[in-house]
DNA sequence: ATTTAAATATGATATAAGTCATAAAACTTT
DNA sequence: AAAGTTTTATGACTTATATCATATTTAAAT
């Protein structure tokens, strides 16, 4: 399933990537070095522990990255998507993996060897300004949630998962939007760090107010500026 | 209090800073753009929402990162020490300061200019590099912290959380490793997303089981070894 | 199509940790 | 040195959320 026969010139994230501010002679050297590759749902791109050969950057889906307790527990720290590019922290501070990666949709990625990530960055400015505002964005992003986890309930934490579901994967829908994310329960529960039953049932009080619709498997938000004021902001 | 006698030649945080590869001549031209300054206990560098003009490389000190929710409780997300750097996430994502940062003890800071070190990042890839590795760390402390709310209880925190001052803070002592750091109860309790007085309590049991020590108001961690087990690693 | 397994849902119960109250230390300020 | 303020410390009580148990629904496998 490895194939080289993909132009990033053409990469539906080219706009939102690293090498988004690349002329096309740049652009062409990335093209080449770079491998092809789809992962099916549930398929793991890395282990935590294990070291890291080059950088992923994600063309489209979705990947959890997960660390495991020594209960076996996962839990979900950070959630990445078309643009995104996952194992930068660990090439450039040499450590091994300190996550999971993970598939949950059907996601097509391109690996990057890490002599070339490390050559463009020392030649390319742009690439290196953008690897460093990506990492700015998900470390707010993570400090968001530490703040978020001292100070709001559950209540709270669902309503504010959804809004940030939404702003990821949400699309314009009848009754309201649609998140265009198949998260089981366990995993919704797991990124706000409570149970799953605890989920559930938030979920299932935010549907008796209205505020969420479900249909089928997708859920709906139904009225978002109520959710806003639940979550608080 | 502000000057430009210091050059960064002879900076105690040399060797952990982001300059830390530059050859002299650039070290000189980082020692003239930069602000020298000392910020007492209690000053704050930054405020959350507030506009960042540029960098902060903390030189000798302690700085807590706090982030406030509605009810005004306040939240450390990151403590910041020797050689470390604030406000590149806001820099290079063009967006305000996302947490306030405030000097937990006497601390000196340089302050560089945004356009200086957007220059900086351009011309020198070492610079680029270190702050890519700097922000790939904080953001796996980060997200190690993320996974011990998710699956640690308070006593295991609490253990965890005197493991980290210990490598950060932590001195040679007869009893022990003595924590050189002069942390509230209360901003330990929010370091680790808990109230006060249920850190106090945990303290106290600690004391009673002989894992740790008081001397004044400095902590000794008198078992290591114990504590390490307790944190559960 | 039928069986098996996994995910969702809800009730009942337990408990870890939060909140409130109060007091004693430990610093600050006058 | 005395008064005031903040921090540390414990006890008593409450509560949000975890855990356990058990259906029900949905998806996967035979």
């Amino acid at each position: 399933m490895k194939t080289n026969s993909h132009k990033c010139q053409t990469c539906p994230s080219k706009g939102e990537g690293i090498f988004c501010d690349l002329e096309n002679q740049a652009l062409d050297k990335v093209s080449s070095a770079k491998v092809f590759n789809t992962y099916k749902k549930g398929q793991t791109l890395f282990m935590e522990g294990s070291p890291p050969y080059g950088l992923f950057c994600i063309q489209e889906g979705t990947i959890k990255l997960t660390k495991t307790g020594e209960d076996g527990k996962e839990s979900i720290v950070r959630i990445a998507c078309n643009g995104d590019v996952l194992g930068h922290r660990s090439i450039f501070s040499d450590t091994n993996f300190q996550a999971t990666a993970t598939a949950i949709e059907e996601t097509t990625v391109c690996f990057i060897d890490r002599k070339f990530i490390m050559r463009m960055v020392s030649e390319e400015p742009t690439v290196a300004q953008n690897i460093i505002c990506q990492l700015g964005k998900s470390l707010g992003d993570s400090e968001d949630r530490i703040a978020s986890f001292a100070q709001k309930n559950v209540r709270e934490r669902t309503a504010e998962l959804l809004l940030i579901l939404n702003e990821s994967h949400g699309k314009d829908h009848a009754l309201g939007r649609l998140l265009e994310i198949k998260l089981t329960r366990e995993e919704m529960a797991s990124i706000i760090s409570t149970a799953t039953e605890t989920l559930i049932r938030q979920l299932s009080e935010f549907k008796e107010e209205g505020v969420i619709k479900q249909e089928g498997k997708k859920l709906i938000i139904a009225n978002i500026d109520q959710l806003a004021g639940i979550a608080g902001r």
